[in-house]
DNA sequence: ACCTGAACACCGTTCAAGT
DNA sequence: ACCTGAACACCGTTCAAGT
């Protein structure tokens, strides 16, 4: 009666195949990461990998579940709608920086930001809170999710540390994205309370 | 006296190597492109290219070059610093949409947001002229620069299109995203206005 | 059902032998 | 000086033959 009758290689499991495949991107980058080397790590041979993963993009795909997944639990604490926008942005940078070499692959890639996710849902709750109009709200959340998106891939690939020849420079540079983007939403919540 | 003693292949000019990739990646992308594919569309032998170019690489860095060199005649017209600023945001546009392919994959690296260049000379002049504090001017374009660069590239990927479920989506995220930050920047200078 | 060796169609790059 | 065939060390992926 009991279920274990095929005793699997667990070896051989998606998510030990996964992990071991993360481990390998976190340590040398995506182009570290081959199917031949995977199995490799794994101690398996290569072609048995293609039994339990499609291909390579599969691969690739299934780890970036795995970090974001790890994002699930970002709740926003209560204060003000400016200090919930800023808690939302550095834990998308927390997560960025957890794992560098796969954000920059992940940012370039046109189906890592999500829709779906408690992410956007916080920032659409904390800009209707704001006071931005219910029609802007979506819109408005989407420019922001990009922006802060794209300031996360220059911090990643060293471009802003390059540009701003600075120590600490990217702490500063996205401080002060922050803040302008913080005060832009301010000023569009603000015009449209006085009309 | 001439100088034409040696008569050179055209097809293996740097010029020609450089623009037939260009061609290649305009049209099948960077995964498009190999030493191989270049070879066979200039009509010549694959390793010949390594007479004239060191590696795939450097290809890759000089059709980069190519295009940005495009934009060296970058000048803002007279007019309020916003309206400025508006026009150089569309002139950094305009040269990524130009090429779209080969802007997925410059964003991504580390090298294609250059602080030489007269797009960064225009943009600093432009935060003076506004009234921003010297000492904020070089950090401030940094991040606008990179804040740009990051959204063209969610355009450029389709991110934004995605994102924002509309007809001309991209048009209007990327208008949103620019007001956004010339209204954060307003703030900081009128704010320091008053200090 | 799962494994695996061989094979296919590609890569970038080096290098010795040619002219 | 420039060209080029062969070769090396890799890829991702398929597939028939095994268990």
């Amino acid at each position: 009666m009991a279920g274990s009758a095929k005793p699997v290689d667990p070896r051989l499991t998606k998510d030990a195949i996964l992990r071991t495949a993360l481990r390998i991107v976190d340590a040398h980058g995506i182009d570290g990461l081959s199917m031949r080397k995977l199995a490799a790590e794994l101690g398996v041979n290569p072609m048995s990998l293609y039994h339990h993963v499609a291909n390579k993009a599969a691969v690739v795909n299934g780890i970036t579940r795995l970090v974001t997944d790890g994002a699930r639990d970002i709740a926003v604490g209560p204060g003000r709608w400016p200090d919930q926008l800023r808690q939302l942005a550095y834990a998308f940078r927390a997560l960025s920086l957890a794992h560098p070499h796969l954000m920059r692959h992940a940012f370039t890639g046109d189906d890592f930001i999500q829709r779906r996710g408690p992410m956007w849902q916080a920032l659409c709750d904390v800009l209707r809170t704001a006071g931005l109009p219910e029609a802007e709200v979506e819109q408005t959340g989407a420019v922001l999710t990009v922006l802060v998106g794209g300031l996360l891939l220059t911090e990643v690939n060293g471009t802003m540390r390059r540009l701003i020849g600075a120590d600490a420079a990217d702490d500063a540079g996205f401080a002060l994205a922050v803040d302008l983007l913080i005060n832009g939403i301010a000023t569009r919540v603000s015009r449209t309370d006085m009309i």
